[in-house]
RNA sequence: GGGUAGGUUGAGCAGGUGGUGAGCUCCGCUGACUGUAGAUCAGCCGUCUUCGACUGUGGGGGUUCGAUUCCCUCCCUGCCCA
């Protein structure tokens, strides 16, 4: 169908094309960057520390990841991009050794609420640390991308809520094509891969021309962005079906920003995204919740506490290889350290494989939404012999 | 045995010197979390018919229109002295 996009430091061949009936517009593909291949669809783990909370960087691996996603403005705070660059770069300063994508800071455009202000040539940040005034334009975010020395730098945009009114869409995403094309100027590392994002909300024509502007320009790979916030699942599910089909004919990688939950996942890959990167399992992990096939668990209910069963007979994580659904249940109660580890390790080891699941079945043929039937939202563990019990 | 300080909803407390004690922190129960200001946050946490009502300040008795408060008595706990 395609052939393969050849950028200066990242290339992307899609080695499965979605079925030529129309069915659905999954496909599988190879990413290749300066620390290694990325099989797509892929999910990405969150280390916005340089660090997947609670996990190494070898349990990280053993979890199935072959990219992660660090933060700019977390890093640019502390403790610093310039010092990150000084000690060798973002990969070696956390001793990951495969692909990484950073965040330009955009997203904190949001996430820092009433602490930021925003006008045509940057946001004024305050920093959540302490307080002091920062200055991030496009120019910084690439700057600071470029010393921490990830394998994809993202340009700098301006998300706004899904739920926003109109004029504050477009105006953001007005301002974020401005920030692309500024982004392109000022990013000059030829071992780094550009990605520029997608805005336009949830109105269709704002979402169709920041499809248009975007894929216009010379990234390696398309962010699709101001997603994974407040609009419903349906309202997501009809964005992708006006921006991706936009994007038939392009070669380059398509990334939806945020989304995490394996229903979430499987309808976005349904729809032709290849990327996708979210703090949910982590998160969830560390608050007690648990990713199973059928559903989740909440690890602190009371009935876990005489559960001698793993959380999952099947999985090869370190939680489950070793440890009861009894023994995780006191380490959450006891607020031990273990817990949030042998938690995270199994929620990614879950994400990861159940990507793993869906490029199986792509390649196979067989993919489908009603493939692994992991809808969290449907069915909820309850505990003792591990009954679902539908919601 | 004498003295002294106490006894408040699972635990620990606050308050209350005659007229609303269900207030706090733990513990406990449940839920939320999607480009991480999050090992966090929210609700519940005496009973019930739960937008409200009722009960509850160690037990019993007394004074009073009214007692957690004042009086009597008993029980229990800590400390000091024998």
């Amino acid at each position: 169908m395609t052939s393969p996009y050849v950028g200066r430091s990242s290339r992307y061949e899609v080695t499965t094309p979605p079925p030529a009936d129309g069915s659905t517009r999954a496909r599988a593909g190879r990413l290749t960057l300066t620390h290694g291949v990325v099989e797509t669809p892929q999910f990405m783990p969150v280390g916005t520390n340089a660090t997947v909370k609670a996990l190494s960087p070898d349990e990280i691996k053993q979890a199935g990841a072959t990219i992660i996603l660090s933060n700019t403005y977390h890093l640019y705070l502390r403790p610093g991009h310039e010092r990150i660059a000084r000690l060798g770069g973002l990969h070696r300063f956390m001793d990951w050794d495969r692909p990484i994508l950073t965040d330009s800071g955009g997203f904190q455009v949001v996430s820092l609420g009433d602490l930021r202000v925003v006008d045509e040539d940057g946001v004024t940040f305050r920093s959540h640390l302490d307080g002091s005034t920062h200055r991030f334009t496009p120019e910084v975010a690439i700057g600071a991308q470029e010393a921490l020395g990830s394998d994809i730098a993202v340009a700098f945009d301006q998300p706004v809520f899904p739920s926003s009114p109109r004029a504050v869409v477009a105006d953001a995403t007005e301002r974020t094509h401005r920030w692309a094309e500024r982004s392109i100027s000022a990013h000059t590392r030829e071992d780094q891969a550009l990605f520029g994002i997608v805005q336009g909300g949830l109105d269709p024509e704002l979402r169709t021309a920041s499809t248009r502007f975007i894929a216009a320009l010379p990234f390696d790979g398309i962010c699709i962005g101001g997603l994974a916030g407040d609009e419903t699942p349906a309202e997501r599910d009809e964005t992708l079906d006006i921006a991706i089909p936009l994007l038939n004919d392009d070669p380059r990688p398509r990334y939806l920003m945020g989304l995490g939950s394996p229903a979430d996942l499987l309808e976005a890959v349904h729809r032709g995204v290849d990327l996708f990167d979210s703090v949910l399992p982590a998160r969830v992990a560390r608050n007690g919740q648990l990713w199973v096939p059928g559903g989740r668990l909440n690890i602190r209910n009371s009935a876990f506490q005489d559960d001698p069963g793993p959380v999952q007979a099947d999985c090869p994580c370190l939680l489950c290889t070793r440890f009861s659904r009894a023994y995780l249940a006191h380490l959450f109660r006891a607020r031990e350290l273990l817990a949030y580890r042998l938690a995270t390790c199994h929620n990614l080891t879950f994400t990861l494989d159940f990507m793993d699941r869906i490029r199986a079945a792509i390649r196979a043929g067989s993919f489908s939404t009603s493939m692994p039937g992991l809808r969290l939202r449907a069915g909820r563990i309850t505990g003792g012999e591990g009954a679902v019990q539908s919601a």
